[in-house]
DNA sequence: CACTGTTTATACCTTTCGGTATAGACTAGT
DNA sequence: ACTAGTCTATACCGAAAGGTATAAACAGTG
């Protein structure tokens, strides 16, 4: 075998969750991902295939390397109760934080074209349910500390935090002013405390 | 003067409504108009000049005869406690009852394109204050008759409220089963309980 | 009947879309 | 030096996008 591939593939795939993320598929043009990865046309599509697979690739990157990483930080805090209102805290802050107003990629994809493709509504699927059973074991566990009021039911509990996550997400994305979602989180905060 | 106009320009609007509602903005391609409204090219263009046109002035219908409409009949109640809670079945119905699961025409605007057109995001942050007004004077009034327990902060509470409404909307298109739908309505009602 | 303005149908325009093809420059291992 | 494979650049493809133009068929008023 003569030399390996030379570009940074996974650089390159950050660039095009970017673009993915902010424009969502349809607006993203094989033109704005050229432009955004700074490859060139022949090495995208021997790389990627198309754009369609790209965009499964950019939706299971930003999965990983946003939701996933922040979940099993907050899980390893080993303090429940204070790991759900950082995660209000944090959500708040990435929301109003980003110039673009992008949001959450994968709740974009809820309303843009989660029913459609089977692969990208499983994607979308599987990271609000982790994200959700996140939320309820840890309510759980901070009620068999004693942090949390055990009356509350952890799974309807966990569904309405996870609800209004969601509205700060779609919210923030020029409707809201920051106060208003900071307002959002402080009311789901009071919920368990 | 000839002839008035012959076809049922509101009938054309209320297709061409349905159908920016299913798809958004993006993906619903002239031809699709075309197809939903039955009229054919020319009187299309004459009518309403371009996509762009057409798609505020079906944006402006939905929020007139949906939100409008919807936010008048519960105000006319003259029992703002019941109102809301009527507000969240109502909601949760529509959700779960549309086969198409197009969600809120507004909501799903906020994520594709308020930020880019003026006008638009004008129509949608508009609907979406007036939504939060209704919500917070229902509380206020409940309060005033007993009905809604005064510790209560109107405007922090109808805000947690709207988010709620704001993610069964978002959540019902395709993600949720109709249960977990419930289960958000049921925490917002028990937030005022 | 003539005139005005709408209806239809259809042909056409430019631009952009996603995707393919080709040809040469380059970098490795043999 | 040879060669296999990847890079860049650019030309090209058919299809679909949004939008315009044109012509005949029509329905009313004068």
């Amino acid at each position: 075998m003569p030399w390996e591939k030379s570009f940074d593939e996974d650089a390159a795939l950050e660039q095009a969750m970017k673009v993915f993320w902010e424009k969502g598929y349809e607006s993203a043009s094989v033109a704005d991902l050229l432009e955004g990865t700074g490859l060139n046309r022949g090495s995208f599509y021997n790389a990627y295939g198309s754009k369609q697979q790209l965009f499964v690739k950019a939706l299971r990157k930003y999965d990983r390397d946003n939701r996933t990483a922040m979940l099993s930080q907050l899980e390893a805090m080993d303090n429940p109760k204070q790991a759900i209102t950082d995660l209000f805290d944090i959500i708040v802050a990435e929301t109003v934080d980003d110039p673009d107003h992008k949001g959450c990629f994968l709740i974009n994809t809820v309303s843009e074209m989660a029913r459609q493709d089977e692969e990208v509504n499983e994607i979308v699927a599987n990271g609000i349910r982790e994200f959700e059973a996140f939320v309820r074991r840890s309510i759980e566990v901070a009620q068999a500390r004693g942090d949390i009021p055990k009356h509350l039911d952890p799974e309807t509990t966990a569904k309405a935090l996870f609800a209004l996550i969601v509205a700060i997400r779609v919210l923030g994305r020029g409707v809201f002013a920051e106060s208003a979602l900071h307002t959002i989180a402080d009311q789901g905060k009071r919920l368990i405390a």
